[in-house]
DNA sequence: AGGTGCATGTAACAGGTTACATGATTAA
DNA sequence: TTAATCATGTAACCTGTTACATGCACCT
């Protein structure tokens, strides 16, 4: 009887028409230069959950070719606005987090190895997060206006990694002053 | 030729095995209430890990039934402790970080909303991670004495939820006294 | 007698990535 | 002419969760 609920990828999707992304192409390319540091997408989902979000009604392709190259532009229908807006109302609903760090993994498993590889694990570590910083900052120096949302979670997201790198570095200073005074 | 490559779930599994943990059980118990915060994992992951590790020939578990309770330990075979340690000794391979953060996501799509919808989004992300938080410093402030491995990562966490919880009361304050200016 | 914890396991499903295939358009 | 970009799509695969089934041990 109930229409089969939205999923998460499909919100995503809907959110995505909603900022007047056009195709499945568009929406890959932007997800990639936004929301992909806490939501990632990929067209082997994207294209077929389109097709989904149509027969349920939710939004509308036209095609509508660019020269001789195949092309459908979407657009919400008042059912799928209605299902967007309904989402972003509830707040009471569980907002999953979850987070799958490597990084993390070979730290907490560290104890088993060398003191040096743990040196070398947290800098490498730091390094990898430091690249995502960099790539952050440069989505928010470049002086194009951005709506508050996106805005907000940007800077979240470089605060995130800015910890990150700069608790590896005090890390690593701890356990270098350990080392160097049990050496002593 | 070469063997099948081990899975990030299988070198936990490795890493559990060698700080100790016997059963898949046990490893189960231990993963809830340590890794679970970066890296989480389900019996139905487990056990079906744990046979492709004794086939690879990297655990070999004995059965130890505790009275009429069916019991297997499993043990790291000389294989498993090299292919663990290589793990952790190669700095250079790349460290996944991967996020699905759905209350960011309402906050990237709330220019679609109400500025209330907004603050009470935020809000219900402030507790979701304090709930976290709570649960982070509870183990943390448990008296037993930790490895270095497991204390780091768990202050990692802290701080990590810590910078969220207090980021969203910040970006309260902001959007709050920015409501009210335009309103003056 | 009943609840909790220990212990093992799987089948069905959901979610997501990778690699591939195709082809037009545009800028160098 | 050739590389990059626009554009769509799928099949095979991998990973992981949920829900269920089973049964003993221990405490109250």
């Amino acid at each position: 009887m109930s229409p089969p609920p939205l999923t998460p990828t499909g919100r995503v999707i809907l959110g995505m028409i909603a900022l007047g992304r056009q195709t499945g192409y568009d929406i890959k390319q932007f997800v990639d230069k936004s929301t992909r540091f806490f939501w990632a997408a990929s067209y082997g989902q994207i294209y077929p959950e389109l097709r989904r979000l149509e027969e349920q009604g939710l939004i509308s392709g036209q095609p509508e070719p660019r020269g001789g190259r195949a092309r459908t532009v979407y657009t919400l229908t008042p059912a799928g606005e209605a299902a967007f807006t309904d989402w972003l109302d509830d707040a009471d609903e569980e907002l999953p987090f979850e987070v799958r760090a490597e990084g993390m993994l070979k730290l907490f498993f560290s104890d088993a190895g060398t003191p040096e590889q743990r040196l070398r694990n947290l800098s490498a570590m730091r390094d990898s997060h430091q690249r995502t910083l960099d790539q952050l900052r440069a989505l928010h120096d470049k002086p194009v206006d951005m709506p508050t949302g996106p805005r907000l979670t940007l800077e979240l997201g470089i605060g995130l990694h800015n910890l990150i790198v700069e608790w590896c570095e005090a890390a690593d200073r701890r356990l270098t002053t350990e080392a160097t005074t049990d050496a002593d």
